[in-house]
DNA sequence: AATGTTATTAACATTTGTGTCAATAGATCT
DNA sequence: AGATCTATTGACACAAATGTTAATAACATT
């Protein structure tokens, strides 16, 4: 598939990789062909956005709907977030300003809903803020993880099995800012 | 000067928005002049990249050697990295794979000794492991936040007032990850 | 098989980004 | 002032990316 092929490209070249030439090439058929598709080279950035989206999200849909421990869950989170395609799309649409649809809507909003559900339920009794917040916090780790993971990992010193088990680590963590959560309003008056 | 707007052009425009043509004309000269600067176009987008990445280190060095709270310390790094230049040069890193040197080197390798040390003093008689775990999740979490907070804002369905207050919230939570914390080793053999 | 439709191609055309060069302007030094 | 150097400019040249077109190939429908 062509997508699949761009995908690629902008994983292995940046975005600069990401020109109807160099993919019809890849392809092995006319660049025109490819223009005939997708209307326009910025068609074609365009679906790929679309189309790489769609397959984080659902990447990410298979993993938080297994039932799996919590660490295991995050561990597999993270691995996800650090594999080249993800992390690029993200970088993509960051410089992009690609803030829009697709993250927001359709299945992805769901998937949202999905896992919000699940830990406010974990944390039953307590405010919904609470599960948003740490959902927040797991996720941004997450991308922050895949955009400079490796880079962060180098400047502390970190050996490579101390990085390979930080997803765990995380997810070992979380459950304590459940324990002793003061409520959003405490929380609020506290400083 | 040249490279403020270059780095204008980077977090209004994008990658494409950095051409020697537009660059130029934004800065009213001609576009030979900045060839005979910077050698060539790419010369001129190193350079841009080696100055935004010296301007991120200081700012982050400014924060984190203020003798302020840990919440507010949280707050203000969080704030940093939501700055569309900032986030964007990330991003842009992690697009062209520039996980080299200027992160890794010079003054910020320094600063990154700083921090490690200031909270390995925090947690005295603990494992340094635990210091590097945590600062990797303030800044992986600080970084994603830049990269995606607004759309991961939206996801969730946080009121604007709480995505406000989750830096601080991060900074009330991270001593938590310290109390109660088993040593490496026991991490290890735990699950 | 005849027809209409869509996909594919090669060749050309346009636009945009990059680089070169010779001439000029401005600065510095003696 | 004269000599020398650097900075700047406009004009041109080149390369790369995008888009267009007319012809052909492949396919489906009747």
């Amino acid at each position: 598939m062509i997508l699949a092929i761009a995908g690629k490209r902008l994983a292995d070249h940046g975005i600069r990789g990401l020109n109807i030439k160099d993919i019809a090439q890849d392809a092995g058929i006319n660049h025109g062909t490819l223009l005939h598709h997708f209307g326009s080279a910025e068609g074609m950035r365009t679906a790929l956005l679309t189309n790489l989206t769609a397959a984080l999200i659902a990447d990410m849909s298979a993993i938080l709907n297994s039932d799996a421990p919590a660490d295991t869950i995050f561990m597999e989170l993270f691995r996800l977030m650090s594999q080249s395609g993800h992390n690029k799309l993200l970088a993509w649409r960051a410089l992009e300003d690609a803030e829009y649809s697709p993250l927001t809507e359709g299945p992805s909003e769901k998937l949202i809903q999905q896992i919000l559900d699940g830990v406010t339920r974990r944390i039953q009794g307590r405010d919904i803020t609470l599960a948003q917040n740490i959902i927040f916090l797991a996720l941004s780790s997450a991308v922050g993880w895949g955009i400079c993971g490796p880079a962060l990992k180098q400047s502390l010193g970190m050996s490579r099995t101390q990085q390979d088990q930080f997803p765990a680590w995380v997810g070992e963590q979380l459950p304590k800012l459940i324990q002793d959560q003061p409520t959003a309003h405490e929380n609020r008056n506290k400083s």
